[in-house]
RNA sequence: GGAGAGAUGCCGGAGUGGUCGAACGGGGCGGUCUCGAAAACCGUUGUGCCCUCACGGGCACCGGGGGUUCGAAUCCCUUUCUCUCCGCCA
């Protein structure tokens, strides 16, 4: 969330902000100022009746050390008023705060000067484009259709054992996931990310801390036995490794690369782009994470967005690059750039990837702050990250993309992880 | 699943009703000494909020929530988590 003297020292560019994602409640933020002066003007007083209770708790105290009993009890008798009074007071200054968290969580972030404005994702702004689109041979097919007859994805197989969206992946499908895998995460590491395998559960505090609690809870699977949520990215479980840490200037940037199973419900979304390997519940992700110094995080997410290009690159995809207008923009995002391969045999564009700043806004939640060499005071981090890349829709371009007659190539990329000789599917 | 123990500052660990934001030790930082370092010695070392241009000051926080009391790290209730032993198990 925003920090309230953010937003009142840059009330108008909040608003404006507001405007271009088309958020609807500019009222709330002259709200949230209003409550806060009010909410100032209740901590000074209830302070300063805190303090008067303390300064006659301690009088008291010496009174009956020195066993002067009976004036202590007339001191005592002189707390009863303000005691009643503070209650309210405390009262009061808590509803108020909790107001203001309320109010607090309903604003989203404020997006980067740079970002369009529009409504859908056909406003978003593509910044460029690589690769060639393919010409398939007579008779190609999707993705489903190929994993059937190479034997590498089996939906109905996933519906029996679990449910619609758990694909079975198997031989060399299996393979070419753990191929990807590997790749993406040597890829990573060489560019400076450490790895980490994280639980693939959360608790409620670490839902919270990146945002998918409360509002986005009927996303994620709720295990209601333990309270514990499956990950619905490795973002949760990695950026919440630095909730509520206080690191030094010369710590940052922190870059984390993780690859997890991610678990969606998908609420909501049936019927739309679901079939084959386009929408599913589970599948498997290489997520980059960056903790940065704030002067530094737009150049972090250039960074970002040249490495995942690499990566799309290397596997021979083409690809486009949008930047998200403020519409399409996610509620916690201040800029985002997604990339889509082309899947040729459907024809259409699939998106892999999202790669975005948060600034500040999941830092101040996850209470993730940093401090410079000398300074007593801290500062919030910013908070970065993006795929690296989603394995399903690669699959699913690669398979339909690279697939002729005599079977399906793999990129030459991935051929050490493949093993000699599974060069080509067949 | 059964039984027990515990949760305090960067870490270890004391503290069972009043000057405890917290002893003591370690670590970090600054200094003295040294050619330099080590050792030794001295000093310093939590976070957040609020008032103030500032100097400075106030308040809250000893896992979370609630209660008793003039006063709670300390007593009571409740909750979460951790550890140990037994059982089960990859």
């Amino acid at each position: 969330m925003l920090t309230i003297p953010f937003i009142k020292d840059h009330r108008d560019t909040v608003l404006k902000g507001l405007e271009v994602k088309n958020f609807k409640n500019p009222e709330l933020i002259d709200q949230i100022i209003e409550l806060d002066n009010k909410r100032r003007a209740l901590q000074v007083k209830t302070n300063e009746l805190q303090a008067q209770m303390n300064k006659l708790s301690k009088e008291i105290g010496q009174l009956f050390k020195s066993g002067e009993k009976e004036k202590a009890n007339q001191v005592k008798e002189q707390t009863t008023g303000i005691k009643q009074e503070l209650e309210t007071m405390e009262q009061d200054l808590q509803r108020a705060n909790e107001r203001m968290n309320e109010l607090l969580v309903q604003v989203p972030n404020v997006p980067h000067p740079s970002v369009p404005g529009g409504n859908s994702e056909a406003d978003n702004k593509e910044i460029r484009s690589g690769g060639s689109i393919p010409s398939l041979h007579e008779g190609a097919q999707p993705h489903w259709e190929l994993g059937k007859k190479y034997k590498l994805i089996d939906f109905d197989l996933g519906v029996k054992i679990t449910g619609g969206g758990f694909p079975v992946y198997r031989g060399k499908g299996a393979k070419l996931q753990r191929a990807l895998i590997a790749y993406f995460l040597d890829q990573n590491t060489d560019a400076g990310y450490e790895e980490i395998l994280p639980p693939l559960m959360v608790n409620e505090e670490s839902g919270f801390g990146t945002g998918q609690l409360p509002d986005k809870e009927g996303q994620m699977y709720h295990v209601t036995g333990d309270n514990l949520y499956l990950i619905p990215t490795a973002e949760v479980p990695v950026t919440n490794i630095y909730r509520d840490v206080i690191l030094d200037a010369g710590e940052l940037p922190i870059k984390n690369t993780a690859f997890t199973p991610c678990f969606r419900r998908e609420a909501g979304s049936y019927g739309k782009d679901v079939r084959g390997l386009n929408r599913v519940h589970q599948f498997d992700k290489v997520e980059i994470v960056q903790i940065q110094h704030p002067s530094n995080s737009y150049n972090a997410l250039e960074e970002m967005v040249s490495h995942v290009e690499q990566l799309v690159i290397s596997l021979g995809l083409p690809y486009r690059i949008v930047q998200l207008c403020g519409g399409d923009l996610s509620f916690t995002s201040a800029l985002t750039y997604d990339f889509e391969v082309y899947a040729a045999a459907q024809d259409k564009w699939l998106e892999v990837s999202s790669v975005s700043n948060f600034e500040a806004y999941q830092s101040n939640r996850l209470k993730m702050r940093f401090r410079e060499p000398g300074e007593k005071k801290t500062q919030l981090t910013h908070t970065l990250n993006g795929s690296a890349l989603a394995l399903p829709r690669i699959l699913a371009a690669i398979l339909e993309n690279n697939q002729t007659p005599d079977g399906i190539k793999i990129p030459e990329v991935l051929h050490p992880y493949m093993g000699a000789g599974n060069e080509m599917i067949t």
